[in-house]
RNA sequence: GCGGAAAUAGCUCAGUUGGUAGAGCACAACCUUGCCAAGGUUGGGGUCGCGAGUUCGAGCCUCGUUUUCCGCUCCA
């Protein structure tokens, strides 16, 4: 039996085969942890982010879409929080090969130092009982006088190096200070690197420099930024939100697992904005909707489960992941969050407009709080795809590879082929596809034997396939071939639209998130 | 970022102690056949990841580099 690893490495080397996913600039040796989505992946890629759009916004009257510019004003990252809790300088030790924040490390120091002067203060005041002078203390005794002296330079210049985000000086005090790495015990430090997990680059041309500007790292504050923009122009009312797909970017240390982590990738998010104090129930509502959205699918109710998170982070009151079974293990593939009024607040701070909401019902105002579904769609893609690839061991001993993708995720949706290519049938054959192609992405096939076309539109997960034969000219019927039972059918050529329609339209899946 | 492994045709791989670059599948054309990866003929496609070095001669040896995979590390 294959191992997982195996079944995974399987998946990789398909989606390129069959123009799912190819390493970004591949004639270049490729750019790490960047892909593109060949003729194939943006088929099933756009039809996910379509379920996931509709799904939002034609099944909620009170959700509605936006799409933001992936250039954002640079406050708007200092207001997230973003450009100070992702601009980490990193050292290594050699010898244990551990990662340190190296502010960290001296922060830790100076509190060392703040230990010795506790230490001989409480030493001395036991010494010297109701005596003790703390103020005559630090004056005289040459020890604490030394150690308030050091503490204070590292502080000072601690502080001058931060200030001037000067790396080569932060390593400096690390060696001067003989920091030593808990595990290893020694000094072999490497340089200081500053990290950023934001990619930025420069706006405009002006000669006194430029403006520096960020590739967005969430989508989410496209959407805080036009809140009144949406609420007042769409005169929205409490409960709404806003839906947004677009590309996010970042600069991840380590990405890896194919389209799974990505330095550029897609999310589609939605911001649900809720009166104060009903969050947890809406938080509540959207996980088990958000569920429904996945489950619709049919890739295997077991295949999900929840994480919810214990240690919250500083804007959340309650957040869950959704992760779903890769070939890797559980992976989160959407998050949901109760953001409270964290971004809504913090942008009304640094923007200095008032960010509220008149709430007729109450007659008040209030900041409303945010319950965030927030989903990958390259994760989506690749839970999609390692669902659907499959292995059939058939009864002739053969194996089939099969792609059992829901129709209505499928890239193509039939492949219309002459049993032989002479007589007239392929000229039926097109005749018939010209009638589909209005409605379905349709595939003609000719070439090779009849079974080995069915086997390549089951690599790329067509559900159907549709064969004009001899009879064909006389009755006007055709033999349908399903994807997933190998089963044939003989229909009129009448009702090849509806048949199709019936499968690979998205009506169920929305319906199924209704039950 | 660290350590280990790998890189040869679109895919899967072979290539002997260093001596003219191969197979199967795939692709294109034609013939034959016609409902689950058929057969035949012909053809296109590789400066062996890239760059140096050793050598009369490097796919093979040495060094560097890039990318990928595995393990650490990191991860709102």
């Amino acid at each position: 039996m294959a191992s997982q690893e195996d079944v995974f490495k399987k998946l990789v080397a398909h989606c390129k085969e069959y123009g799912f996913v190819f390493p970004s600039s591949e004639i270049y040796d490729g750019l790490g942890a960047v892909y593109d989505y060949g003729q194939m992946g943006v088929e099933l890629k756009n039809n996910i982010k379509k379920y996931w759009y509709d799904s939002m916004t034609l099944l909620h009257e009170n959700i509605v879409g936006i799409d933001a510019a992936i250039f954002m004003h640079p406050t708007t990252w200092k207001a997230s929080g973003h450009v100070d809790a992702f601009n980490d300088p990193l050292i290594d030790n050699k010898d244990s090969k551990k990662r340190y924040r190296a502010d960290v490390l001296i922060e830790e120091q100076i509190a060392k130092y703040e230990e010795k002067i506790e230490k001989e203060c409480n030493k001395a005041a036991k010494k010297f009982g109701d005596s003790f002078d703390k103020a005559m203390f630090f004056e005289t005794n040459s020890r604490v006088k030394e150690y308030v002296t050091k503490k204070e330079n590292l502080h000072t210049r601690f502080a001058k190096a931060l200030n001037d985000n000067d790396l080569a000086e932060l390593k400096q005090i690390i060696i001067d200070e003989e920091i030593v790495c808990p595990i290893s015990g020694t000094k072999n430090w490497t340089d200081v690197r500053q990290f950023n997990l934001m990619f930025s680059t420069e706006m405009g041309a002006s000669a006194d420099g430029a403006m520096k500007v960020y590739l967005r790292p969430e989508t989410a504050q496209g959407i805080f930024v036009n809140y009144l923009n949406v609420q007042k122009t769409g005169r929205m009312k409490i409960p709404f939100g806003i839906a947004q797909i677009g590309k996010a970017f970042r600069n991840e240390i380590v990405a890896r697992q194919f389209v799974f982590r990505m330095r550029e990738f897609e999310q589609m998010e939605m911001q649900f904005f809720v009166k104060p104090g009903t969050e947890l129930e809406w938080f509540d509502k959207w996980k088990q909707t958000r569920l429904k959205w996945h489950k619709a699918l049919g890739l295997g109710d077991h295949k999900y489960r929840f994480h919810d998170h214990d240690k919250l982070a500083h804007y959340a009151n309650a957040a869950t992941d959704i992760e779903f079974e890769m070939p890797f293990g559980f992976k989160e593939v959407e998050g949901i969050h109760s953001r409270t009024d964290f971004d809504l607040s913090q942008h009304s701070k640094y923007s200095g407009k008032k960010i509220e909401y008149f709430d007729p019902e109450i007659n008040q105002s209030y900041t409303p709080y945010v319950i965030e579904t927030s989903i990958g769609v390259d994760r989506m893609f690749l839970s999609v795809m390692a669902a659907a690839y499959n292995e059939e061991q058939l009864e002739n001993g053969e194996t089939r590879v099969v792609l059992n993708l829901p129709p209505a995720l499928a890239p193509i949706k039939a492949c219309i082929m002459p049993l032989v290519k002479k007589d007239g049938l392929p000229e039926k054959a097109k005749e018939i596809i010209n009638d589909l192609k209005f409605d379905f992405r349709c595939q003609y096939d000719e070439k090779d034997s009849i079974g080995k076309r069915y086997r390549r539109q089951d690599a790329i997960g067509t559900p159907f396939c549709i064969t004009v034969d001899h009879d064909t000219l006389n009755d006007n019927c055709v033999t349908i071939r399903h994807r997933d039972t190998m089963l044939q059918e003989r229909v009129s050529i009448a009702n090849l639209a509806n048949i199709i329609n019936q499968k690979v339209s998205m009506k169920d899946l929305f319906k199924n998130q209704l039950i």
